[in-house]
DNA sequence: TGTACATCAGTGAACGCGCGTTCACTGATGTAC
DNA sequence: TGTACATCAGTGAACGCGCGTTCACTGATGTAC
């Protein structure tokens, strides 16, 4: 995960990126042919990204999106190859999407205000989930059938994790993240089984690790169970108890109030 | 929900479950063509849970059942109205798996030994995830589009949180559940917003309430994570790392080692 | 116990709709000399 | 600056397939007298 870091990965990467989602790279001395060739491939990927929050993932149809760009079926293979690489720009958009939340939710706190920075990213998770509920679905719901990720998600989709692993990190290293005691120390194959979740947090010993994980689940986990009907007729008012819930796992961490 | 719980509803709503799934009440003096009918019933949600497992919710055909089944497509409106009503059967037949799997793993544990009946259940709920995803994916994963879960799904889909509020309740009762310090404490809002919650850990002060949701979100979203594809390359042996967060959830709640 | 009737299970054809993908094609845009 | 050629975008027809649901029907099973 270290190498997907480095600079170069990450030229490389968002040249993928790119390709995959427009098409082409795009640069300065772009000719109109191209201009207008990124901008319906944009606009491609909008109105699947419309039909997506009406029909789900497995109802996504390039003939429907064909038909709203004014263009016959065939013409969208111009832009995407196939239907699973629509949908690929899809998840790759909605992760950077995501990302994107996720880092200016972190960007205006004070550097030193960690709690204050997690409860941000929690509330911009939450929120972006809750405005987008069947891309969230799409990332972090069921897989949909027959569809399989390629390599190229990777990047996008730790990006919420790298912003979270920033904060454990320095909290740690600020010393504003006391263990938590009377929790038993993760066992000794944890180090290795977890070591790429240890990597986005360097300098973090096992057991804050361990809390930081629990942390996270807990997030995703509460805003699937809000997202996909847990909740219906069980609590009211969930953004204060979601609130709460995710102050104590701020508690949890050891962070300051 | 308490209302729910009452023997009266209870058995209504088991008496529209097996309408719901087998077409009508079983009693012990059944025709031969009644028994005949709630065995097709049967192999119907049986060859539907199959295809299930390999083209996912939205992929579920009752033409595919059909010809599995050796009929003509529009024999299977003999056992349910319409599509959305087979989809519900596999609903409350995955709710109510889940739930007595939950239940039998409780059950063998001595009563006061709360730790590892906490365990037990985390087990069972992470090995039959694991053992069926796409029954996993279709009660916890992303709403399947266009369909909306009649209010009968209810009475199954909280047979798991039963059981865990039973145990967090009886432990609490019992002294072993000492609640942990340093966390804050609920907001007022709280006690009303999970009201339902509460009603199912009777006993229990609010603070302990709103642990008991960390530990349960923190289950299902880390078995959601891992089956949806969110560990992939990044954490191996899911199993120990599984044991050991779910172990630190009960020393969070006060839970003896 | 036997017959007349009612209920039910399953058939087969049809309606009306959708989909992804391929392919030969026209006409416009861009490029090289 | 003008022409010849190559590239590209979009068309329209087709292939081959799928789906849920309705409806009039046949023939078997059950029931009431």
């Amino acid at each position: 995960m270290l190498s997907h870091e480095s600079p170069e990965c990450q030229e490389r990467c968002s040249r993928i990126f790119l390709v995959l989602c427009y098409g082409e790279v795009m640069n300065a001395s772009r000719t109109a042919r191209e201009r207008v060739r990124a901008e319906l491939t944009r606009e491609i990927t909008d109105i699947a990204r419309r039909h997506l929050a009406t029909d789900g993932a497995p109802g996504l149809s390039l003939r429907a999106v064909a038909r709203e760009m004014g263009m016959v079926s065939s013409a969208i293979y111009r832009y995407f190859p196939s239907r699973d690489d629509l949908l690929t720009a899809l998840i790759i958009d909605g992760y950077n999407a995501l990302g994107e939340a996720v880092e200016d939710a972190d960007a205006v706190c004070p550097r030193d205000d960690f709690t204050g920075r997690w409860l941000a990213v929690c509330r911009a998770v939450r929120e972006w989930a809750l405005a987008r509920p069947h891309e969230y679905a799409l990332l972090y719901g069921s897989p949909v059938p027959g569809y399989q990720a390629p390599e190229d998600t990777v990047v996008a989709a730790i990006r919420d994790t790298v912003v979270y692993g920033r904060i454990i990190s320095e909290a740690y290293a600020a010393g504003a993240l006391t263990p938590p005691g009377g929790t038993p120390a993760p066992p000794a194959a944890f180090a290795g089984d977890a070591a790429i979740v240890r990597e986005l947090m360097p300098g973090v010993p096992d057991d804050v690790v361990a809390q930081a994980l629990v942390a996270w689940t807990g997030l995703f986990g509460w805003v699937s169970f809000e997202l996909f009907g847990q909740f219906n007729n069980a609590i009211l008012n969930r953004a204060t108890a979601f609130d709460h819930l995710m102050r104590r796992h701020a508690a949890l961490l050891g962070m300051p109030a």
